[in-house]
DNA sequence: TATGAATGAGTCTTCATTCAT
DNA sequence: GATGAATGAAGACTCATTCAT
């Protein structure tokens, strides 16, 4: 079957895309196959060459589409947040989502394999998804510290010790997470983050820092 | 120069794991090529055969060699801290070494690149590593709360938090640690992290969990 | 031109079939070089790969192919025959057409060279090929015994030594069948062979053995 | 140990050919590995080198000596034989001997294999071998002629039908000579030979030609 | 002399990429 | 547009040969 309109260009273009990302997290850049990317799209070696150059360039799209996913939304939840706290709440509530039904711990993954072969790649990764999502975190604290509300020493690495959890969690999953005895209940792990955040970061009077 | 005596042969052994473990952390397993790895140590193709079986033999050595390093010491030293606290202080002064200076770090990028090639790698690197390292935090834990010293109430889900940093730490220095805007105070960040950790789990009074 | 057709692509793995024929009775299997059999058949080393599977796959198909050529009509043509005579002259009309223009003594070259990395094909030569012929002769044999036409100590042995003949002449086409000196009338040396069966064999009154 | 004496180098040179024998035998020229003839030689790969300039140098050593064994000796005592029926009866005796215990069916299987290769050497034992034997035979026939005892059409054809079934048995020996049901009562075979031969070319006065 | 560590040319095999159909 | 047959560059691995010890 033939792609003539737009849409259907795009439809495939998107398979592709899929099962790239498939194949590239299950084997990493250099021993995935071209042919094993066009068969799980149910296309042909050909015609995978009709819409990416090369697997290099197939490899920056995908990074390209998959990279900056939802990003936006949850930048935008956090942000209208009343308290720091509540942000903080929300984040332990999205994460788990963002960890077992995102892209994104494949694509990590990925990207962490291929970091020395694509340098600029990892740096727009980091860019563009870690530091923001660190640089979202920090203006929470920020703001929860002008507010009165959070006792915050160093902000940015105070996010970044924050990040940590998830990005154990991230990888953690796409290596273990199809292994019986590798499964976590990650729904109750950032609850329980979330309330050690409150007790670190919550302002006391009696406790000097 | 030859290698004829048994110390010398192990001085070569070294040198090819040395040198197979920059390279795989560089390339990944698939596009590494063994004519480099034996390059860098300054031997022909043929003399790495002569040491190493196979390419996979070869990775699997390294595992062998590399993925256990000091941890008993560290394990050792932890557990005959006196009180919980200072057990987690010198965590937190041993983790940019074990981050920065031990092989840890490039060997985790490249069994989290291989763990589809490998699995029984990455199995093994968690069981004897991760899991390993996470048992040591819990144990701490666990005997803090027994001496009424702590308050924790997941200490596994606990462990697990507290490594968080350490392994975004890990794969922050072998994927940014080179490049001049992607260094960070680890000595800083572990601090701060072992003093988050006192207001969280130190038990108080005056304020119910 | 491609082959886009079955067909085609029967024509191209015979011809496959026929280079490795070539290549493997000119060199022996390990001296033979893959990309040698495809260039004899005109095409790149790759497209042999697309036909066979490996240098050993390739050998075991050309055994499976060659080896049992028209021994199915020889062998009706002489069990029909009316009298062993008649079927021991059949032979010895037939004999030279098979060493001279059948694959089958150089397959058996290469079979003889390569017995011991491939035993199971010397045994599946022997079985299908040698013994079957010699059990053809030794029928025949039983036959003439049977109608009273000939006299025969040992139908087995018997058959056997009338294959030596064969077997040498085989042996001698592929090693000197080129040479200017090495050349020998086929069809005068069976002949002969058949006379001489004929003085042995045939039954005598005035003779005991 | 160090062989310093004359006779120590020979049974060095002696040890190595006769591993080179079996290994040749057992894999080919291009297949035997120098490495397992010093073994099998009970030296070092080195010292191979010491007394074979090369792999083909070895080989060719191997033919020179292994070729020309005791056909002198056979030659010998068959021409003095003072009819043509006890010569072939002596062969009789001799061939299994000459096939189940001497290196000519091996040496012989090793030129088959690589015919083409050492185009030379396969002429030298055709020459030095097998014409010759066919030469010894032949010249049997005419004596028994002349005497007034054969009756022979052409004896060079005679003699190499006779030479028939030494070269099948040769062949089958080295390719089926240890396993079970390879097994053949060459002492049989050959006294059935002779039998036949007497049978077919004894000169009689009641039948013709 | 004897050894076996070291070398690198040579061969099998894979797979990204091209292109005839 | 789509296909998959064809290609050949590239890489793992072997082994004849060399040479330091």
């Amino acid at each position: 079957m033939r792609a003539r309109t737009d849409e259907a260009k795009d439809l495939r273009r998107q398979a592709l895309l899929d099962a790239a990302l498939d194949e590239f997290a299950e084997r990493g850049f250099a021993a995935a196959r071209m042919e094993d990317i066009a068969r799980r799209a149910d296309l042909s070696k050909g015609t995978l060459y009709l819409y990416f150059e090369s697997k290099e360039d197939l490899f920056k799209a995908l990074v390209d589409t998959k990279a900056a996913p939802r990003l936006d939304e949850i930048e935008a939840l956090v942000t209208e947040m009343p308290s720091a706290l509540e942000a903080l709440a929300t984040f332990a509530q999205l994460a788990p989502m963002l960890i077992q039904r995102s892209p994104v711990p494949r694509l990590a993954k990925i990207i962490i394999g291929e970091s020395n072969q694509f340098p600029e790649i990892a740096d727009f990764y980091r860019r563009n998804f870690i530091e923001r999502g660190m640089g979202v975190i920090r203006s929470v604290l920020e703001q929860g510290v002008e507010r009165g509300e959070l006792e915050v020493e160093d902000p940015a690495l105070t996010a970044r010790l924050i990040m940590g959890p998830m990005v154990l969690s991230a990888v953690w999953h796409v290596l273990y997470g199809d292994k019986p005895d590798g499964r976590v209940d990650l729904e109750k792990l950032f609850a329980l983050h979330a309330r050690y955040l409150r007790r670190a970061l919550v302002k006391r009077e009696d406790e000097p820092t």
